[in-house]
DNA sequence: TTTTCAACAGATAAAATTATCCGTATAAAG
DNA sequence: CTTTATACGGATAATTTTATCTGTTGAAAA
C-alpha cells in the first residue's frame, strides 16, 4: 500500500514514540534493529521527520539520538504520511487520473469513494502514541 | 494505490471491453490514444493479460487488434490485479511486514481489517464489463 | 578544552519500475 | 503468392526508488 520509504518512517516513529523520550533517546542503531530495517536509510528518512517535518525530535553527540515530545505522540499518522509525501498517493485514482474527480469521476471513483473515505479518517484518527502504546502492551508487533 | 502498470492494464481493459469485441479488434495505437498511455508500454502490458492470463484476447495482422469475450468482460477486476502481480500488494500489511497476521498482527493491522476486507470485496466483485458500460454511457470516463 | 559519540549532509551506487526501439512472427487482404 | 498490418519478443535506456558510504557538524562527557 505504501513505499518503502513510509513503511520504515511509520515503523520508526511507533518505536521512538514507545521507547523513547526526552530523557531516553534513541540511536539509529537501535531503531534500526528494533524495526528491522536497514541502518542508513533508516536514518535518511528520519531527517525528512526532524529537520523538514518536525514529528520526531533529535540530538547528536554523546547520550544522543532520537526521540519524541508528548505533543507530538498525540500527532495523527497521516502526519507521517504527510512527511514522506504519501499523502498524495492516498489521494490519488485507482486508476491514475489526475483528475478523477466528483464531477468527472473515473469508473472505480463512486465505488471507491466511501472506501477512501475511511481510509483518511483512519490515518487521522489515529494518533502514533495510541500505536506506540499498543505495541508496548506486547499485543502488536513492529517487526516480523 | 496501484503501480503505474496496473492503472494502464486496469484502462486498457476496460477501454477494450467497451469497444472491443470479436469482429471489432482495437489496435495498440487507437487503445494507447484512448486511455492516454505510453503505447510501447502498454503494449508490453497487454502481452501479461494475453499471453501469461488470459483476460484478453489478439490476433495480429490486417484487422488485428485487442478484444474480450463476453465470458472474460464478466471476470473480476481482481484478475487483473493477478496478472500484475498487484494481489500481493492489496495483502500486503501497512507496515511492510511479511509475517503481519491475525495471530501476530502490527498495530495498524485491527484498525485496517474491515478496510482491506473491503477492498479485497470491491474488487472481487465488480467486474470489468461492468465498469466498461458505465464508461460507455458517458457518466465516467478512463482518460483526463 | 579535548575527546567522543551520535546525528547530519552530500555523493554515490544498486535495484526496481517505467519506457522506448527494432527486428520477427503471424494472419488477413490484395 | 505477395504484400501489408498488426501483435510479439528481446534488448536497451531512462527514471525513480531504495540503499550505502564517508566526511562534517554538534553536543555532551571526560
Amino acid at each position: 500500500m505504501f513505499s518503502k520509504t513510509t513503511e520504515y518512517a511509520l515503523r520508526a516513529a511507533i518505536y521512538i514514540a514507545q521507547e523513547g523520550s526526552e530523557n531516553n533517546k534513541i540511536s539509529i542503531v537501535a531503531i534500526a534493529k528494533a524495526i528491522d530495517s536497514p541502518q542508513s536509510f533508516t536514518a535518511k528518512i528520519l531527517q525528512l521527520l526532524t529537520r523538514d517535518s518536525k514529528v520526531i525530535s533529535s540530538v547528536p553527540g554523546p547520550n544522543g539520538g532520537f526521540y519524541m515530545t508528548e505533543a507530538a505522540k498525540q500527532l495523527p499518522v497521516y502526519s507521517i504520511l504527510v512527511a514522506t509525501g504519501e499523502d498524495i498517493t492516498l489521494n490519488k485514482c485507482v486508476l491514475g487520473l489526475d483528475k478523477c474527480s466528483e464531477s468527472k469521476p473515473c469508473p472505480m471513483h463512486p465505488r471507491y469513494k466511501s472506501i477512501k473515505k475511511q481510509l483518511l479518517q483512519l490515518f487521522e484518527t489515529e494518533t502514533i502514541g495510541k500505536l506506540a502504546t499498543d505495541a508496548k502492551l506486547g499485543s502488536v508487533f513492529i517487526k516480523n
